[in-house]
DNA sequence: TCCAGAAACTTGAACGATCCAATCCTGCCT
DNA sequence: AGGCAGGATTGGATCGTTCAAGTTTCTGGA
């Protein structure tokens, strides 16, 4: 078994001093190019890594992020986590940063174990994926000037800190173009509770869509927590009511339930879900889709730009969701 | 701010050295009752964290956990690794593990992503979920003593190394006499190619448990790649040829693809999956359920009792699936 | 040729924990 | 009372890196 190479074992190699070395890997350009080259020879021949642990104990940095994992809840939108934890991880690693999860089951705990991981493990920064009105965590975090950037829009104030969000109304008024452009008129909503600001968000964009097309939304909007169940029982309730042609829902459960309400009534009914799910794609269920890699990677950019000395507050992104069309609209 | 907190802060509230500071965190029980409390109570006072750095340097040990993360493929299958991720995460918080991502592309590079973890974190073992026959993966871990474990058997040799997985074959066999016992006796199979050890696996339940019940398996099999569109075709291929009155699939893709082509033709026809995925609870297919937090579990057991000490080569885990009993079958 | 100033490189110290070996108690026995 | 065994406690060294300060080498202008 070959015995440790430390930056000491590269120095002797290259007949310089520790410093030199150190210098070559974390700032290059004050060493002589020739010097340079010997060294860098030098931990290649060798296999050198610099010891993280080392590094880390003297800066303070631990190039370490952590990501929340949740337990999949009724499991459809799960797979929006799993898809922008894989992006994370590709776009910190090529940032020379790793992912750490961690999982919480309520605020407390999420912040007690953030006080865990800064001061057993001195993470880098956090990467929370939603958030809600008065959210404990950041106000924790930005409290203690941790650096973090949420998936999802502060809704009390937007500058909060930074962030990185898709947006929602601009999918759901997409999704209801569409449908106006294939001639529907009677457009319906299943949404979420008034309160949460994805829901209000991805409301809006209906509501506004039928407005600038001079259609009135009076009574085509209906509201339940998600699920497929729900999704079904108001779909059931529209087609009776109103009789839309077409419904825009808030998410892929509920339009799943609408499926399946629609199904043997009336299935010349279009319906559109979101977050592109698996399930949607399994189905052939139109739905507005979140471009969640490159979420990941600004999100990653953000960060980088706060830890590696960017003193300027980095500017929130808001990106555009598109319509992945297949044949339920 | 308040200044940070060492172990000699705690010392010296404590009024003890160092060193029995340290023995009270790693070895209490050399410490007098009357000590240890003196030196908990400052702990707690103090809100002293051990620096994972620290003491990383001294015992290169990191407490660190690697599992790779996966590019969700055709995403139903995805949600699988998300929740056994959870589950690993959970269970290694609790033995004093934290579980760090990676991704990688190919076995090359994934190796190389493994030297670089060691090199610069000190891993302190890998989790593999799925492997092959003639794995590079394991072998170089294996080559190296570096602790590892495999959701997924060691398909070339069952004592290569130690490993948890789901009886495939006890999962399937269950489909196949719940349907049995449903009354159905042309039971058919949709599977993968042989030479995989899962599949091959899965397979075997089906054939085993129809000829235990004195059925002749022949001309009922068909095998493909997976996906739904794969499933579906196969099983119109199956309901021309043999007309088969249910079908007992290897993944809940295919199961799914067999569901579109029965509908329509013959809705009488029972289908059952395998994964217990979020698409099969919504569209309520019937499918064998794997105890992924059960298994994640096993595997952080397997790989503490390898780094804690445990000298004894661990005795791999076989876990029984069960079935999620739904209204396809 | 000499010298100032910059550039390049070297040396000693520190980060915060654990390990090791030496010392200090404490209680017990004679 | 003295000695001794044993456990409890202590100080010093160490892990591998970067920071701060010091020393040498190079460069160019008078």
């Amino acid at each position: 078994m070959a015995e440790k190479v430390t930056i000491a074992t590269v120095a002797r190699h290259a007949r310089v001093s520790r410093q030199t070395v150190s210098n070559v890997l974390n700032a290059p350009h004050i060493v002589r190019q020739e010097t340079r080259q010997r060294v860098e020879d030098a931990i290649n021949a060798l296999g050198y890594r610099a010891n993280q642990a080392a590094r880390q104990m003297r800066t303070g940095r631990s190039r370490l992020i952590a990501a929340r994992i949740d337990p999949t809840r009724d499991g459809i939108n799960g797979s929006v986590l799993d898809r922008f934890l894989h992006g994370l991880t590709e776009t910190a690693d090529a940032a020379g940063y790793r992912v750490l999860l961690y999982t919480a089951t309520d605020d407390d705990r999420e912040i007690a174990t953030y006080g865990d991981l800064l001061g057993t493990y001195e993470l880098d920064a956090f990467v929370l994926v939603g958030t809600k009105y008065g959210d404990p965590r950041t106000t924790w975090l930005a409290d203690r000037d941790v650096p973090f950037v949420t998936f999802g829009r502060p809704w009390d104030a937007l500058d909060a800190h930074p962030w990185v969000d898709v947006d929602g109304a601009a999918g759901t008024a997409q999704a209801t173009r569409h449908l106006l452009g294939a001639g529907h008129q009677r457009i319906a909503f299943i949404g979420w509770p008034a309160g949460s600001g994805v829901g209000d968000d991805r409301l809006a964009g209906w509501r506004d869509a039928l407005h600038a097309a001079g259609v009135d939304p009076t009574g085509l909007h209906r509201e339940t927590e998600d699920g497929i169940a729900e999704g079904e029982r108001l779909m059931r309730d529209l087609l009776v009511t109103v009789a839309p042609s077409a419904v825009v829902c808030a998410s892929d459960s509920l339009a799943l339930g609408a499926l399946q309400a629609i199904r043997g009534v009336d299935p010349q009914v279009s319906v559109i879900g979101f977050d592109d799910t698996p399930v949607a794609a399994a189905v052939g269920l139109t739905s507005v889709s979140q471009p969640l890699g490159e979420a990941a990677a600004r999100c990653v950019d953000l960060l980088t730009g706060v830890l590696d000395g960017d003193h300027e507050t980095p500017t929130p992104v808001l990106l555009q969701p598109s319509l992945a069309l297949r044949h339920t609209a």
